[in-house]
DNA sequence: AACAGTCTCAACCGCCTCGAG
DNA sequence: TCTCGAGGCGGTTGAGACTGT
């Protein structure tokens, strides 16, 4: 019983459009709006099938399209996000505004994928390539932090699976730099040149702002599923870092780690919520009620792209709990990839950095 | 200049999901 | 509950551009 592909038909045009389709089709649009495409060629007087003419709308005519060179940003949000999310180009491309999956995908295999096999990783894995050390063995031997960032370790089992990034493995994650072997000659490429200049703090605090968020995703999870007990064992960075919180420079931060600056800001005071998930007596229905009043207006008062970033998965967020709970481990992963990517450009990228 | 090999990316293909009836 | 179809998604293709000889 296989379906009727929905381009078949006598006549149909295929192949590269001409400006003069382009322009029936862009036309038809603005006068009634996307949607119908079954019917829009008809209707627009094309000899397109609707889906191509979806596919070229959403894909080159759409004006909010940004094309050209992807930036040094760009890139490595595509990297974090392939990371952990796979082949996932649609949802890779919900992170990158203006950009779609199709050019997202192309870019990917055009570009970023050679530059990773060039660096020795594997672009599936993202792990190195002929290599037999786990992602295990590198954590700990590479990031061996403190007693407390052993315990952010020896705790990811706590963690949902998902929550952890399929490339844990540290300093997998390249850096794109100029001394790439296919140099780009446009205005990116001084971008490419930057490198992350972060201490290995930033880089230790931003793992433990990912431990936590993942563990409060965790957290929140058996509370929605009624089955968090007094006893639901915390992680202990939860338990050991919170207080700490207040140790760590936040002027350390360049603007592209502004993300995990709000978020400090955002689990401390700016908010109010009580996050002494130490106590059995923690609220959580106050937690949920405290994020959802805060979530809107603290989407309204951040700025700049990467809070966008880092927000997109929980702007969204309202009171309703079936949302809540996807949004938070977005916004955990995310955090968890953010951070493993931020200790991975680190050049400083030494194990005695961090003891 | 001509040709072959390589690269890029728009477009296509086929499968999947989800909502309507 | 089932069927159908629109739209979405990821993989693949191929025409044109580019590069090397």
């Amino acid at each position: 019983m296989s379906r009727k592909p929905c381009c078949v038909g006598e006549g149909l045009k295929k192949g590269a459009w001409t400006a003069e389709e382009d322009k029936k089709l862009i036309s038809y649009i603005h006068e009634h709006g996307e949607g119908g495409w079954r019917d829009i060629p008809q209707k627009a007087g094309l000899k397109r099938c609707g889906k191509s003419c979806r596919l070229r709308w959403a894909n080159y005519l759409k004006p909010d399209i940004k094309r050209g060179e992807f930036s040094y940003e760009e890139e490595q949000i595509i990297i974090m996000l392939h990371a952990s999310r796979g082949n996932k180009w649609s949802v890779i491309a919900r992170h990158l505004p203006k950009r779609t999956d199709n050019e997202i995908k192309n870019y990917w295999n055009t570009h970023l994928k050679k530059r990773l096999i060039d660096q020795g990783i594997d672009p599936v894995t993202h792990k190195p390539l002929a290599s037999n050390t786990s992602p295990a063995t590198l954590k700990t031997s590479e990031f061996q932090d403190d007693d407390s960032n052993r315990d952010d370790q020896s705790q990811s089992g706590s963690m949902s699976p998902k929550s952890l990034p399929p490339s844990s493995s540290s300093c997998n994650l390249p850096e794109i730099s100029s001394s790439d072997e296919t140099p780009k000659i446009d205005g990116s490429l001084s971008s490419k040149k930057r490198r992350f200049q972060r201490s290995s703090s930033t880089s230790k605090l931003l793992n433990k702002v990912a431990t936590r968020a993942a563990s409060i995703g965790n957290i929140l999870s058996a509370s929605m599923e009624g089955t968090l007990l007094s006893s639901t064992t915390l992680s202990p960075c939860l338990i050991d870092d919170f207080s700490e919180t207040s140790q760590f420079h936040m002027d350390e931060f360049d603007p592209f780690s502004q993300p995990s600056e709000h978020t400090i800001d955002h689990m401390k005071d700016d908010n109010g919520m009580n996050f002494d998930l130490n106590s059995s007596e923690y609220d959580f229905s106050q937690f949920l009620e405290q994020f959802s009043n805060n979530e809107g207006e603290e989407a309204e008062n951040i700025g700049g792209y990467n809070q966008d970033l880092l927000m997109s998965d929980v702007s969204s967020t309202s009171v309703d709990e079936d949302n809540m709970m996807p949004n938070i481990t977005g916004w955990s992963n995310y955090l968890v990839d953010y951070s493993d990517f931020v200790y991975d450009t680190n050049q400083d990228c030494d194990a005695k950095n961090f003891i």
